[in-house]
DNA sequence: TGTAAACGTGACGGATTATTCGTATTCTAA
DNA sequence: TTAGAATACGAATAATCCGTCACGTTTACA
């Protein structure tokens, strides 16, 4: 007996015509359009096709399960915004509390832009957390973050240095994504984001003084 | 034509006799157990009867529907944090910043403690973000904390100070969120919580300076 | 002890869903 | 032009789940 074909996890078969690539972008494009017009709760294979103008089985030849919808929508999102990070973080011609602020700023306006799809793929698939693809951008992000505080905080003792990247990282994560939750207009997107920058930026300093 | 019976969201009928008290008590207990050990995906209303050792039909004599099980434990769950919200911050024997302090790690350690319970409610009901005891369990923990705010910073100008305490609250709140979502030691519950009070507590000094 | 109300039961209806597979269509290359 | 490979289709399948209802059982009470 030799090894079950092992499952993969993003495609079923690569396309080999352009008429299977467009059909691939159509339901991606309609799996956000579910997503955000119908809820995770209503996010179903057959909702997506027909709103791709696809059948069912067309979506399976590409896609082994509707999770594989799911997981490549988030792939995408955590690759953009690692991209961002890396961006604003490393562009060492501006001082590093004045790229921090840029971060904080870019990154609220980002979350609210996609709070929509966030949130439903958040609700919709609570399983990504251990998949390769996460790991290895979490991973990233924090690399771009650690060397940012070492440039940032070069005097602070290895603990407690560690300690703040990760509180930093997880307050912008999760503050972000709940405070994109409700809509927000652009005068409180900023008003918030200038606090949250503030509040950073303090604690930064403080952590600095010792 | 009159009014269709207005459907309750609570309870279906008020337990008259012992025993169905202790069968609803059996019931919200199951549902933790169902919540925690199967995850909000598997529970479903004839899970929770078998564990409860009782038939789905008794489950449906007192609770409307299933969203009324997950509703109950969530507003329990309110509950009990807006109290301990009060009990911390209205103790004016100790100072402002102290009492805040003490708020954070009293909110990490509770957010760790029951982080099973609340991930797997916010993945089984995003539905009651509107209903009336949210907005009202929002709104006392925010009328405690902007009492706070005035014994603390009292000579802040309004606008200041109105966004600093939504800016603590959603930070408390879903950092917290976010950092119970892994499993963790107790000494890295008290070096976490350390770090966002020190960040909460730099924050609140420098707005005091303006 | 008798009776009516409260309580408890669990099979069943109705609905939804993910995924498959036999068949039809379109494309490619010779 | 044509064979066969790639692609597309969608009815059918199997599983799951919520909530109901007709019928037993227990309790309160006169």
């Amino acid at each position: 007996m030799s090894h079950p074909p092992s499952p993969r996890i993003s495609l079923r078969k690569k396309p080999q015509q352009e008429r299977s690539n467009e059909l691939m972008a159509a339901i991606l494009e309609a799996a956000v359009q579910v997503l955000t017009k119908e809820g995770a709760q209503r996010f179903t294979t057959a909702r997506v096709a027909e709103r791709a103008g696809v059948s069912v089985g067309s979506l399976y030849q590409y896609f082994p399960n509707k999770a594989a919808i799911l997981f490549r929508l988030q792939s995408d999102e955590w690759q953009q915004t690692a991209e961002m990070l890396r961006r604003i973080l490393e562009d060492t011609s501006k001082p590093p509390l004045e790229r921090l602020i840029a971060l904080v700023h870019a990154f609220i306006r980002s979350e609210c832009e996609e709070a929509a799809i966030r949130g439903a793929l958040h609700d919709a698939a609570p399983l990504y957390r251990d998949a390769p693809e996460a790991q290895e951008a979490r991973a990233s992000g924090e690399g771009i973050l650690e060397t940012f505080m070492q440039e940032a905080l070069p005097q602070v003792p290895e603990p407690t240095r560690a300690v703040a990247a990760e509180l930093i990282a997880t307050t912008l994560t999760s503050v972000g994504k709940q405070f994109s939750e409700s809509p927000r207009t652009d005068a409180e997107i900023k008003a918030y984001a200038g606090a949250l920058a503030d509040m950073v930026c303090a604690y930064l300093e403080r952590i600095r003084q010792r």
